[in-house]
DNA sequence: ATGCCATCCAATGGATGA
């Protein structure tokens, strides 16, 4: 089972890059963050024809998640629990039946939290704890756990190019940091740092000030592995090629390869 | 760098992003 995690920064000014990227490449799982679409102008019936199951939870404008799945989706759940007042679409979950064994995935879109502080730092630290409880819940299921998405978080400065340009920034701020650290303390796999180590691996490059030209990147967007699903992995990878394309998103792919 | 570019909504500019 080869599940991609991939902020595409608009489905409508993506759709052409995407439906490209989904006939090439052909992923069995797909968690998409930043739609930026509400569920009804998701262009569902485009993905059906490429053969995908789709689950949306968008909202108008900003943020929005889905997951396209070749393989049979079940249990969906919409939204991060622990909040019923939050409004913002950041959180997708659902079962996914593969050849040989089920997996639980969550696609997620975490908070930005700039400018920080202020009350949208606050916003995704809270966020975070949130997430915290809910991948707790996960894993004592037991089952096969993927959290994959854009975690708006640079784990180490290692994953930054420039990580002394960050230093204040609510991506790279310690209680950013520390949050993250406190989901993997949960029992979680970081899965790119499973098998790659050492500094050069980015998942986002801003479109200004020619960051991709310059390789002025920040690794971002993670792959979550319960240790059942980490006993699954085959591979991993970035596809760091895709923000060399045409109209590209400012993030790339990030991928897993479960034996599932 | 003080958002340099991109996207969306809505309106010919504002909000948001990382």
């Amino acid at each position: 089972m080869r599940i991609y995690t991939y902020n595409i920064n608009g489905i409508k000014a993506r759709f052409e890059a995407l439906t490209r990227w989904l006939a090439e490449v052909r992923p069995d799982v797909v968690l998409l963050q930043e739609i930026k679409s509400v569920d009804e102008n998701f262009p569902r019936e485009a993905m059906q024809d490429l053969g995908y199951r789709v689950e949306t939870h968008g909202q108008k404008g900003f943020n929005g998640v889905a997951i396209l799945s070749r393989l049979p989706l079940e249990d969906v759940v919409r939204g991060l629990p622990g909040d019923a007042t939050d409004e913002q679409a950041r959180w997708i979950e659902a079962t996914v039946i593969g050849d040989s064994q089920a997996v639980r995935v969550a696609g997620l879109y975490l908070p930005n939290g700039n400018p920080a502080p202020g009350p949208k730092f606050d916003y995704k630290l809270a966020w975070m704890e949130r997430l915290r409880t809910r991948a707790a819940a996960l894993l004592r299921t037991e089952e096969p756990v993927v959290m994959a998405g854009d975690y708006n978080v640079i784990p180490h400065p290692e994953d930054a190019a420039r990580p002394e340009a960050w230093v204040d920034d609510a991506l790279f701020r310690l209680e950013s940091r520390e949050a993250f650290r406190r989901v993997l303390a949960l029992g979680y796999y970081d899965a790119f740092r499973l098998r790659v180590a050492g500094p050069g691996y980015y998942s986002f490059w801003d479109y200004q000030a020619g960051a991709w030209e310059r390789n002025n990147g920040i690794r971002i967007d993670h792959v979550l592995l319960s240790p059942q699903a980490a006993d699954l992995l085959q591979d991993v990878g970035i596809a760091r090629d895709e923000r060399g394309r045409d109209k590209p998103s400012d993030h790339v792919p990030v991928w897993v390869h479960l034996a599932a």
